[in-house]
DNA sequence: TCGCATCTTTGCGCGACTCGCAAATTTGGG
DNA sequence: CCCAAATTTGCGAGTCGCGCAAAGATGCGA
């Protein structure tokens, strides 16, 4: 990767990084594309060269994050079996980061994503990236077991049915009653799913 | 209800069908919001009173029709196995409007549908939909098994495995190689996570 | 039946956003 | 060191979303 390819990941990354950290701190509606350029120094119109709205920049930190756990599950053992290679996969790249890593993780910062969560701008967005990765995950799914990501539905199902784990594991860390760590959540929704979901 | 709110109803759903209408026959950039405004004679910014993009008033359609989906779950007889409720009540209310009623369902039609459903906008507001619907059903199943929609992953679970079946079916449907009817692979599906998805 | 309180529609206007285009600037290979 | 290619930037046009207040429609109670 030449130095122009580097730089141009860097820009994306500082800007997606910039909206979610603006977002955060001001609420979606009091940031304005020009204030996430002007952070990372570039202008107003280099920004929608990198993504075509606030809502896609913001989401662009977690569609990168969960494309990685399609490349994770390809690296690991052929012999693991599949649920397992999938729960580990999910935890060595999604886990960590979502807990507090490279996060303030203080008071006001998670009121904040609460906040930005619930706006329906960025929900659209994060579905749409939760989704596209998903189908990343499909074909990694389907390289796993033989099966055709173009003709079957089996390695679509897997994928939706980890997605729909993560998604609710998210859902109620954010919205549920009952406080419980993030990592307990995911952990206990991959296992309900992996192990067909039986009745409670 | 009284005349009052049926005409809102109705003008809701007119908006609706008329945003489809307009975005399968000449795109979705080709469409704007006058223009639908106009098809059911209201002016532009009373369809802001009723949807605040075009995308949400297409997917709005989509999104009272899944909704009646936990309707329909909550109107199954108690003693009926939980996946076969669901099952039941996912081709009562899905299945059918999916197919080709209450539609022309010939060829530009189809063309129409697939070239919109590949808009970014739309997907964003469609998946918005179907994660709100989700909501819906998971409530139903909290009820239905006794157990708590704030405090448990498992209605969560449930509901979002359904709509990994649905949506993998919609994306084989749309995008797959193999021709097949849709009924077929939504049962094909639903059956799957039924039986907790094994290893094929 | 009628009048009034309430809800809905509409026109106007502002600020923001997306994107095409072309000029200016930066980068990397030869 | 220079040139071709890629990137950034400014500008402008066309939409869009929404707040506000006036105008119109509706339904309930007297």
């Amino acid at each position: 990767m030449g130095l122009r390819e580097r730089k141009k990941e860097e820009t994306r990354i500082a800007l997606s990084w910039a909206a979610i950290k603006l977002t955060v701190e001001r609420g979606f509606d009091n940031v304005k594309v020009e204030d996430i350029a002007a952070e990372v120094g570039v202008s107003h119109r280099t920004f929608n060269n990198y993504f075509s709205s606030k809502g896609e920049a913001i989401a662009a930190r977690h569609f990168d994050r969960a494309v990685q756990i399609a490349d994770e599950l390809r690296s690991r053992p052929d012999d693991e079996p599949l649920w397992e290679a999938i729960t580990n996969a999910v935890f060595a790249r999604f886990a960590l980061g979502m807990q507090e890593a490279e996060r303030p993780a203080d008071e006001r910062w998670i009121a904040g994503v609460k906040l930005m969560s619930q706006h329906p701008e960025h929900q659209g967005e994060f579905l749409k990236a939760h989704t596209a990765a998903q189908e990343a995950l499909a074909a990694a799914v389907a390289e796993r077991t033989g099966t055709d990501a173009d003709r079957d539905l089996y390695p679509h199902l897997v994928a939706g049915v980890v997605g729909a784990a993560i998604l609710a594991a998210i859902h109620l860390w954010l919205h549920g009653d009952a406080p419980a760590p993030f990592e307990e959540l995911l952990r206990d929704a991959l296992g309900q799913v992996a192990a067909g979901l039986p009745t409670p």
